[in-house]
DNA sequence: TTGTAGGCGTTATCAC
DNA sequence: GTGATAACGCCTACAA
């Protein structure tokens, strides 16, 4: 089966490849209104569709969006187990294949770095969630292409970057629980790394506690990593050695789902013994049960924005490139079933 | 920033652009042991990239793999609310990263068809998941690039296969229900269609029944989406005014999701009042609460299987093309807490 | 062993 | 209006 290429709808159409080329260009004004419908009968007639690959090779462009998520401590697969990143990508490739993008997914792997990616697929820009070393944002300098970052605090306004207030949802989150008659609030979370998301949220959650009076016991922050089983391991534990923690705000809502798991496990209530509010708000935190009270981010919008800054620095190549645009979406407390209000 | 070439490698070694080539392509015998270290010395040094766009035209390539997902009734986004897919994606982008390829995720929409993005990226292969028209199949046969699907009966020997035996496995969910001694079993299950994978289940379901001596009723079989709402509303409805239904086998984890809530809002307990059963085994089933009983397929194994078989396509694309494989993943019941045995 | 040159499918610049 | 033709970056006979 020989692949039909733009000669050949020249040759069946009797004209030139460059007027094919032409009206396959949306430049018809240079083309007679004879031509132009002899070569669109022969094109549909062929079947004939361009090659991205050739034209790329000439426009030096790819239609191609890179997006590099995080992967497992292993590298072995993305973490798709929390479905906060597929909920993101959905959203992306959506707004992306509006503009006629295809998305490629990928992990950074050890041997071929991002830029290895990069410019040998030409890509046309990048968003990239979550954060990493210093290494891959100098990669993504060099790439020289557009990017966009979601969810990083990298300081550096070569990068568009679309994020939360993290910092204000850990406080919020917190000052929920206080505003419920909480005094004791324990806070079970990921790795505080220095500028990371988890960070500001632990922030939040210190300043929270301070605005209200409340002293800060650095016994009840249960660190270590942004998972179920981190959830549940301290979840076990506060309920078995921590009677006097009555509410645990817990960084994720995967995290959360875990501390619930592992309060029920010891014997006691959720909300009636202990209060829990997540964040994120991932779809499946109003499936579970009881359904999480939790710090909404709108991940649909966020990874919306994302692509569609990103589009459109792809598109503005020319004028005054408004790199370091920084686009903050919005957070909210969405009030379920598991924090109660303490009475005393 | 001047993109560098196999020129630029070629003069600062000294040598021809072939000899570069030639050892980029592990053609190194043709080159003599000097050459070929200051051709890796150029590289090194100019930090060089080979382009696979301009290496795909020559060699009709991509090193692309095509990845097809459902997308939601409205076109708008990927149907990435069901973990399943996103689980799935994870481990083929494992594998197939392994050897060179990446992974380009769409949605087949209403105007670019997917044949379009076959062509026209020149993709090396392409998975597909879930079921569609028969235009799709029709598309990707002429696309003529090696194909599997996943999870879909069409019976053709153009396409390699990996799936579960899912009659199978709707016969082993029904039974295990009955033999906890349940009678009256609801089945929640999205529509039935023709060779669709949810018609398997409903058969294995009908045949349990039957090799059990059970009468098949259909008032007891709710038939309407796979997803967490129409779960939810049936559950209500069995809880409500099903009384003597015992159990429901809901045909995938998400849905049992919606059924437990449903019967839970009704006032009823899982599994005291009424027994669950799913199947899938998503991350979440064993996270969530309770803990689901389920019909495990391996997911991750499903994905990899599928990878597997067409990276082996591909790559043999002399010998005998083995299209027609097909592949079962093995199925098992996962006991946890949503089935109650009864006695009586 | 090394280099020359044609070609992969397009686009875009020129002459005609 | 139209059509050669030179790129784009790379691979690979074929010659040298």
């Amino acid at each position: 089966m020989k692949k039909i290429t733009i000669k050949d709808v020249a040759r069946n159409a009797g004209v030139s490849i460059a007027a094919v080329s032409y009206v396959l260009n949306g430049k018809e004004s240079k083309v007679s209104q004879d031509t132009i419908v002899r070569i669109h009968e022969s094109i549909r007639h062929l079947n004939y569709i361009p090659s991205i690959t050739a034209r790329g090779l000439v426009k030096n462009t790819s239609e191609l969006i890179g997006v590099i998520i995080p992967q497992t401590e292993d590298h072995k697969q993305l973490v798709f187990e929390n479905p906060f990143y597929s909920e993101m990508i959905s959203a992306i490739e959506g707004v992306v294949r509006e503009y006629g993008y295809h998305i490629i997914l990928a992990g950074v792997d050890k041997g071929k770095t991002y830029l290895d990616i990069s410019t040998s697929r030409n890509l046309d820009g990048a968003i990239i969630m979550g954060i990493y070393s210093e290494q891959l944002y100098d990669e993504c300098k060099q790439a020289n292409i557009p990017i966009v970052l979601i969810d990083s605090y990298v300081n550096d306004n070569s990068f568009a970057n679309v994020g939360i207030d993290d910092e204000l949802g850990g406080y919020l989150a917190t000052k929920h629980l206080i505003e419920n008659g909480h005094r004791n609030i324990g806070l079970v979370t990921g790795m505080i790394r220095k500028e990371g998301v988890v960070e500001k949220r632990f922030l939040g959650y210190k300043r929270a506690l301070q605005e209200n009076g409340l002293f800060y016991n650095p016994d009840y922050v249960f660190e270590n990593s942004v998972s179920y089983v981190h959830g549940r391991s301290s979840g076990a534990l506060i309920a078995d050695k921590f009677p006097e923690i009555t509410a645990v705000f817990a960084v994720a809502d995967m995290v959360a789902f875990g501390v619930i798991r592992g309060i029920k496990e010891s014997g006691k209530d959720v909300p009636h013994d202990i209060s829990v509010i997540g964040f994120d708000d991932i779809s499946m935190a109003h499936m579970f049960l009881p359904p999480l009270t939790t710090v909404k981010q709108q991940i649909f919008l966020k990874g919306e924005t994302a692509a569609r800054m990103l589009i459109e620095q792809i598109q503005e190549k020319n004028g005054v490139s408004v790199k370091s645009a920084r686009s903050l979406i919005p957070l909210e407390i969405v009030d379920r079933e598991t924090v109660r209000k303490l009475m005393n």
